[in-house]
This record gives structure tokens, sequence and C-alpha cells, in this order.
DNA sequence: TAAGCGACTTGACCGGGATCAAGATCCAGC
DNA sequence: GCTGGATCTTGATCCCGGTCAAGTCGCTTA
């Protein structure tokens, strides 16, 4: 009983604040909550297959999440890594037909799933929620984009320093050392390159001044990874402009 | 004056019932008609650079747009190739931040161009053109995944059969010959291989009974291409299931 | 403490596609 | 019809990243 409300409380104020509830009254996301349902799943589940018809969409709570693509001799690619507090399949509703994608838990998973058409009510009843859901399924297009740039346009050692450039902002650009968030042989496969590629690329990081042990990442300074900024990166980048930055001068 | 009502009825006829403006009433519609503007472009001419503001949303009434990235020495992907009745820079607004893609015309063109916040406008103050906004994103965004997996775990033989096989069940499957739509080296940038590699594999398509001469693409019979069918493809197959499919056998 | 397993690293080798270079084909314009 | 340029094809070579195999590290479990 108390298990269950705090959990129940947990939830609440994790998805409360989240894309795409934030727009909605409470009373609206009180029948969210009543919508759907709280799963936990072992490690290597899968939720999805490529192929299945879509029916949820899917929040983490605990644990990660990774979409991914295979093909027939068992290749894969990861799409993206899930942390909590992010969704996924929800652009998988409006594309119409089939999931293109599989989506599998990364060690043991709590998620909350909500009905496909709960989700598809809610964009015709409430326009907010509708341009919420656009938002997110933009920002996922964009990451896409940015993936499609990353494995045709770029050698492993861009991929890799700009992967950990963009976590470097994440965390917060003031700090010299920051954890991955995730193993490294799914960073590979999100990288599109084998493990042994990312730990080669990860030594010669070395000449850059960034050192990776373990999963911990060490930089020189907070400039070391300027080498692999881009368009997209230097929009969210705090020294943007700054006279230091090696990339961005002049 | 005639020239300019002909063209007016022409845009009028093919927006209409296009994506995202086959929901809207009628006064709706030609409010968007008074909002937007016609243009003309010639050969070559970038619409948008990568690393603009997105402004607006394009739609192509006559001849051919490319997106594309391009990294800092030059090389560049085709990430979608328009044809007329197609939008394109619509998932960009609602991104927020800058355009990842560029925008080219590829021959002369003539748009249609409609102020990015007279779309999100009507998001906010049309729910079924919200929906709509969100199928021709999720659409998008299904093309990006394809293109993933296209460049990440495919040969380049296998993806250049599926792109034939994707193009055959558009033109109709029954017809054992048809026109390629694109220049061979776009469509090489969309595949993501050198039009080099594009023409060596094109060869070796003799021997699954596929011969391109030219623009022109003929089929020994119309299962040649089901060689290269995939989940979804396989959903939209008019021979879904037969008897007669070599891959659907079973 | 030791054993054992999974994750990562390192080395040696190989092959597919990019690159460079030359030739063929197509077509617009005079 | 001829000409010049763009596009496509074909051939020769090279190199990057994948593959396979062995070794190391680190964490869990007994």
């Amino acid at each position: 009983m108390t298990e269950s409300t705090n959990t129940l409380s947990a939830v609440w104020q994790r998805l409360r604040k989240a894309q795409p509830f934030a727009e909605l009254s409470d009373d609206q996301f009180q029948s969210v909550l009543g919508g759907g349902a709280i799963k936990t799943c072992p490690d290597g589940h899968i939720l999805v297959h490529q192929g299945d018809p879509p029916s949820h969409m899917f929040f983490v709570l605990e644990g990660q999440l990774r979409t991914l693509l295979t093909n027939e001799d068992g290749r894969e690619v990861t799409l993206r890594l899930l942390d909590p507090g992010v969704s996924c399949m929800g652009t998988v509703l409006f594309m119409g037909g089939l999931s293109p994608v599989t989506v599998e838990t990364v060690g043991k998973v709590r998620i909350f799933q909500l009905p496909g058409h709960f989700v598809k009510n809610l964009v015709l009843q409430h326009p907010p929620f509708a341009n919420s859901m656009l938002g997110i399924i933009a920002a996922n297009y964009r990451g896409a984009i940015q993936q499609i740039d990353t494995v045709t346009l770029r050698t492993p050692l861009q991929r890799i320093g700009h992967y950990l450039l963009v976590e470097h902002i994440l965390k917060g650009s003031d700090n010299l050392m920051f954890e991955l968030r995730f193993k490294k042989s799914l960073i590979a496969s999100h990288l599109g390159m084998t493990p042994e590629t990312l730990s080669r690329a990860f030594r010669k990081m070395q000449q850059y001044g960034i050192t990776i042990d373990g999963q911990t990442v060490r930089l020189k300074d907070a400039f070391a990874l300027c080498h692999f900024c881009d368009l997209n990166t230097r929009e969210f980048c705090p020294y943007r402009g700054s006279a230091e930055c090696p990339f961005c001068e002049i």
C-alpha cells in the first residue's frame, strides 16, 4: 500500500513535468495516469518488435531503454538511448503502419505505458498537447538527421568527439570529468561502428587531451572538445563566441 | 493578368488536396494562399542554408528540390528528393533552433512558401491541421529511419534494390518498365555512396533480371525486385502474401 | 581469495568501397 | 551536323574500418 502510493507519487512527479504532459491541467493529467499503466521489465526485454503494429507510447521512469534497427543477419544499429524522463514510440503512432523500430530494455527498467488511442485523442482534443507532441517528434527527427550526418559524413574519431562534446555540454561544460551514461558497446552501436573501432578511437583521443578510463571521461581543459563542434552543437555551447574557444575564433 | 490567374488556379488545385491542407475549410485555405507566396528559382539555388533560422515551409509546385547535409570538406548526403506536391522545412519549424539541413533546387523550380508563424498559428488554432502536420513529420521521420537502416545495415546492392523496389511499387507494380525520377548522381548521394559505386551496382543488378539503361529501368518480371523486400516495403506490396512472390513464400 | 564470466582492449589480416584517372555517352546550342 | 560540357561508365589502386582471435581487466559469486 505505502509502496504503491510512493511509487505513484514518484511517477507523478517525474511525468508531470515531462514532455508532453507539462501542458496539461491537473485533471487531464490525472486521467492520463488512469489511462496508462506502470510496468517493470527485466534486462533485454523487448517491448516492441520491428514490424509490430504500434500500440503504446512509453515513458522511462527508471533504468534505460534503447530503440534499434536490425537486419536479417543480426547486424544492428542503435537509434536512441533513453534515460529516465524520456519517451519513445510517440512518433511511430502517427506514422501509420507498422513500427520500423525495435524497443529493448537495457538493464532492469520501470516504464509508464500509455495506449496509442489515448495519445491520439489528446492530440485532437487539446491543441497545446498536440503542439508539445510536435516538439517531441521534431526533436527525434533532428536526432535522426544528426545520426545520418554522423554515419555518412564523419570519421569514427569525429563521431566520438561529437558524441562526447554533446555529453559534456549536457553535463555542464565546467566539469572536466564526467561519466558515460551508456555501455561502450551501446555507444559504438549508436555511432555505427564496432566496439573495437570505438576502443581504438578512444585511444586516439588522448592526442586531443581527452582520456577515457572505464566510464570516466577526463578533459585537459574546457575546450578540449571544441575541435568536434559543429553548427548544431555550437548553438548550445555556453562558450559560444568566446575568444578562448579554438573553434569559434574570428 | 490571365497568366497570373491561371497560375493561381493551378497552385490552388495542387495545394488544395495536398497534405496538410486537405483538412482545411475553403476559407481557411484561401487565407493560407493569401499568407504565402509563389516563387520561381533557377537550378542550384539554395533556399535554406544549414544553420539558418527556419523561416518558411516550402511546397513544390513544379520541378524538384532536395534537402541535404554537408560537412566542412564538401562531402554531402541527400536526405530527401522532393517532387511536386511535397513539402519541406515543416518539421524544422517545430524543432526549435537552427536548420540542420540545406534545401536546394534541382533544375528550375516553382514553389509556394508559407511563413513559419503562419504554420504555427494554424497548428494551435486548428487541431485537424495539427494532426495532419504530425502525420507529415512522422512520415519524414520514417524516411530518416529508413535511410539510417539503408546506410548502416545494407550493402550498396541492397540499397539500390530497395530503392528501385519502392519506386516500382510507387509507379504501379504492373509496369515492368519505369523511369528514374532523379539524376543518378543524386540517387547515389541519397543512398550514401559514390556515383561510381552506384554505376557498378546497377550493372550487378542484371544478374537479378533488372536492367538500367539511361533513366529507364526494365524488369524481367514483376517479382524481380522481391529479393530486396523488407518489412516496411512488404506492407505496401500489392503482391503481399502472393504465392508467386519468391520472398513471401511460406 | 579464488574462480569465472562478461566487457573491453589490442593485434594481425582482409576486403569492399572510395579515390583517381581515363574513356564513353548524351544533349543543348550554334 | 558539329561541338563542348556535363553525366555516366569502367578500370586500377589504395586505405579505412570490419573481422577474427587472443589477451586483459574488473566485477560478481562461491
